[in-house]
Order: C-alpha cells, then sequence, then structure tokens
DNA sequence: CTATTGATGAAGTCTTCACTTCACTAATCG
DNA sequence: CGATTAGTGAAGTGAAGACTTCATCAATAG
C-alpha cells in the first residue's frame, strides 16, 4: 500500500478523462465555453447525455457550468488539468528515484 | 470536428488510465519493475486479470515487459507519460488562444 | 396568453469491460 | 522422474456506466 496517497482528485480526474465523449467535450471546450445544446449537436447525443457528462467533469474540477435563464453554460477549469500534471510529476519523480536507488536487479520483492 | 488530430495516442493512454486498478499498477510499477505474480499479489487479482491489463498498458505505450523463463517482468516506459504530457499541453495551449482571441461571448457556434 | 425551446430528474436498456474459472503449457524444484 | 509454480488462452459472469426515452419545469418568443 501507501502507492496512493493524495492523489484522490487525480484519481477522479484520470477516471473522467477515460471516457472519450468527455475528452471530446474537453476538446471542445478548450475552445471556448459552451452550453448544452451545443455541446450535444456537436458530439451527436441527447443534452441529457450531456448534462451528465457535464456533472462528472464539475466533479472532479475538470469544468464549471452556470446557469442564466434557461441556458447553461459550460466552461474549462483551467486548475483541473494541473492536477493531472500533478499526478504525471509525482509518478516520474518516483521513477527516477527508482532508478537512482540501483542499477541492477531488484526482482526479490518475494512472490 | 479537427477537434482531435494527431492525439490519437494519448487517447489510448487516457483510456488505460481511466481503470484505477491500471493506475495503481502504474504507480507500483513506477518504483520498480514487477512480476505478473506479484503484481497480482499487490492488487489482489488473479495472474490471469493481471496478463490482460499489462496488454492493455503495453498497447498504449505505457509499459513494456519480457518473459525469461516463466517470469514476466513488467516495466513502467517512460515515454509513455510524456503523451500524456502533450495531451495536457495542447489542451491548455488551445485554451489560451481561446482566451486572448477574445475577451467577451463567443457562443455564436451553434450546432 | 400560448407555443416553443433549453434543460433536468427518473428510470430503463444495452454494451462494454474487468474479472473469474477452467484447462493447458512450460519452466523450475525435489 | 513427478510435483509445484508462472503464465496464458478461451469462455463466461456480473456490474458499471453511457445513453436513451418520457415527463416535467422554467424561460423566452410570437
Amino acid at each position: 500500500m501507501a502507492i496512493d496517497a493524495k492523489l484522490i482528485s487525480a484519481e477522479s480526474v484520470l477516471s473522467a478523462l477515460g471516457d472519450p465523449t468527455r475528452r471530446t467535450m474537453v476538446a471542445g471546450l478548450s475552445q471556448g465555453p459552451a452550453t448544452v445544446s451545443s455541446l450535444a449537436g456537436l458530439l451527436g447525443i441527447t443534452r441529457t447525455a450531456v448534462g451528465q457528462h457535464i456533472a462528472v467533469l464539475e466533479a472532479c474540477g475538470l469544468a464549471h457550468s452556470e446557469k442564466l435563464g434557461r441556458v447553461r453554460t459550460c466552461r474549462l477549469n483551467f486548475g483541473g488539468l494541473s492536477v493531472l500534471q500533478d499526478w504525471i510529476d509525482f509518478q516520474r519523480a518516483t521513477w527516477e528515484r527508482s532508478l537512482d536507488q540501483l542499477g541492477e536487479v531488484l526482482l526479490e520483492d518475494d512472490e
């Protein structure tokens, strides 16, 4: 254990980005805010489905949205990607540290 | 369209990292190489399942493995994470460019 | 006002996929 | 040699989740 720690939110971001539709949404939103309807048109899915994806993206901090009148506008949240950045950096740092500690065998971690 | 382009392999990496078990595997492998059996023990799943996950990680370039005798040893592939890094950078660049281009409304992208 | 439009909750369908069991092969140990 | 041990292919199970339809509500349009 102790492998993951304080990476909890990176978990949710990676989980969210595991879905291709949400990846396309992020790519689209990186070009500017969009409404539920416009995203539905872009993605070829129902508004209901878009709303569900937005909820996931908001939950992990990748996006936020607000409703003005009857129109909900969704925007990318810049900070969300930095969490992912931190995760990558952490894995890399761990990897490099493990390379320093040795140069040869290290397979005697039992079975 | 034209939203995704040349990001095809980032797609597979994000798809692979969407699974929590594979994320744990990556975290474990960042601390050094491991055998199928040791990963199975660490994760609490069968060797068969581990083998399937390794196949996915190899397919997207995040890991590679080789079999010596009857033991397969799996290692992280450093370059794999840089693909993900590039994806983040691309989204950020697009985001910042969209911020430059305007300061107000841009919702007339219709469907 | 009525009609339309944007969005959302509830609930169901259906596919994907993580994981298992079983059977088998090959390498190592005694 | 026979007995474990490491791994893998095939095939099946089960659950997660992406998406839909339907019904409803509120905001805007005419």
